[in-house]
DNA sequence: CTACAACCTTGTAGTCCCTGAATTTATTCT
DNA sequence: AGAATAAATTCAGGGACTACAAGGTTGTAG
């Protein structure tokens, strides 16, 4: 936490659920530097741009060594725009605790739905910043290395466990999952261009569109 | 070409349509240039792994200098993985050339699928070195840097085309590329994994699932 | 509260990726 | 052939990232 404006602010961090309490200090403390890297990192890179932040920079933005930093992520990207561990976990047991008759997609769709509705209202310039950034380096757009792709098996695996499908026999879960994503990707960034619309009628309605073949849609041309 | 057996197999790289012979001398010795780096690339990594690899013996390999390297690739991953211009400018056309008044999806289908048909006969090998090397490093999965992005970009502006929307406007276009990329992506690697049905059948089965908005398979358990 | 083990952080040294600029070599045009 | 153009090479350098070997902090058990 370096030079910003309230230090108890401390929530304000691109993690979305509540965080269990009951952690001993040398945890609290991981979390804590964790939260400062990446803070560190989103802040410097919106002002100066990717290339015109080093690690170096970063590190001592939050105050650590060059060194740590590389002990809480791999890359200079995941710091960025990678997804943490802590978020894999919620979304898996968020995507479990739907009603077991629910649709793949539908339960998927909810999971997806009401992770937006909660970033919406508190953290919106922190993801902001984060898409902004996304949007003038394309490269983070699908990357983030290989956190992206746990999240995609990850997630493959929650709603193959839905379903009783084996996500390494059947392709159908990793096929739903990437379509999702897509959505949830394109759609964030769609919504930090444009800030008209709220991004939980944006993602509805493309899951609509999915849910229903992805049909032309009213404004296109017939023949 | 380094010490590989047949000299004469000039045609043995990944891209897939035919190529207008019509060009000077010096674009076929770019053409060859790249066709080279690009197949010492695959093989080399193969090979040893992709840390096992550095830039420059690639570029041995291929017999030029470092510095040339990037002069065709921007990353190393890009030799890898990285969609050729001409492909892209290949698969467009092929889009634009699909009748007016087909379903999006079905010619975005359409198109996936006689190019999965074009690659299977002949050039299986070198695809399943390609598809092996993405399967041992994930994040070659999504990424290829700033080649995948372009790829959407241009196919959503394709698809936008067909039927009258702007991709910038109307995120239509955009959802369906990047829903049908995530296809031939997912079931590529599935099929390299198992031998056992062909490619075309795999993705025929996916965009079928696709274009009757994702239920659950079959086999899936219903409560 | 002290000893001890486990873990985290740090510095060092080095490899490799990637870039800009200047120079040299190869193709194309007239 | 000679001029114009484009590509390949050399050189110098910054920055990402890693293995290794200390040194500090935290948890734990007596």
């Amino acid at each position: 936490m370096t030079t910003q404006a309230g230090p108890d602010r401390a929530t304000m961090e691109p993690s979305v659920g509540a965080r269990p309490a009951e952690l001993g200090l040398r945890e609290r403390k991981k979390l804590r530097t964790r939260r400062a890297l990446r803070m560190a990192a989103i802040r410097l890179v919106a002002e100066r741009g990717l290339d015109g932040v080093s690690v170096d920079e970063i590190a001592a933005a939050a105050e650590v060594s060059t060194r740590t930093f590389f002990n809480y992520f791999p890359t200079k990207d995941d710091a960025l725009v990678g997804i943490d561990p802590e978020d894999i976990r919620e979304i898996t047991e968020a995507l479990a605790a739907r009603p077991a008759d629910e649709d793949p997609l539908a339960a998927v769709r909810a999971v997806m739905l009401q992770r937006a509705e909660l970033i919406a209202p508190e953290q919106a310039d922190l993801w902001r910043a984060r898409l902004a950034i996304i949007r003038r380096h394309p490269h983070l757009m699908t990357a983030s290395a290989a956190s992206w792709s746990s999240y995609e098996n990850a997630l493959a695996e929650a709603v193959g466990r839905r379903c009783g499908l084996d996500p390494a026999r059947d392709p159908y879960p990793a096929v739903l999952v990437a379509a999702a994503l897509a959505i949830v990707r394109i759609l964030s960034v769609r919504w930090q261009e444009s800030p008209g619309a709220p991004l939980v009628d944006l993602l509805s309605q493309a899951f609509d569109s999915l849910a229903r073949g992805l049909p032309p849609p009213p404004g296109a041309s017939p023949a």
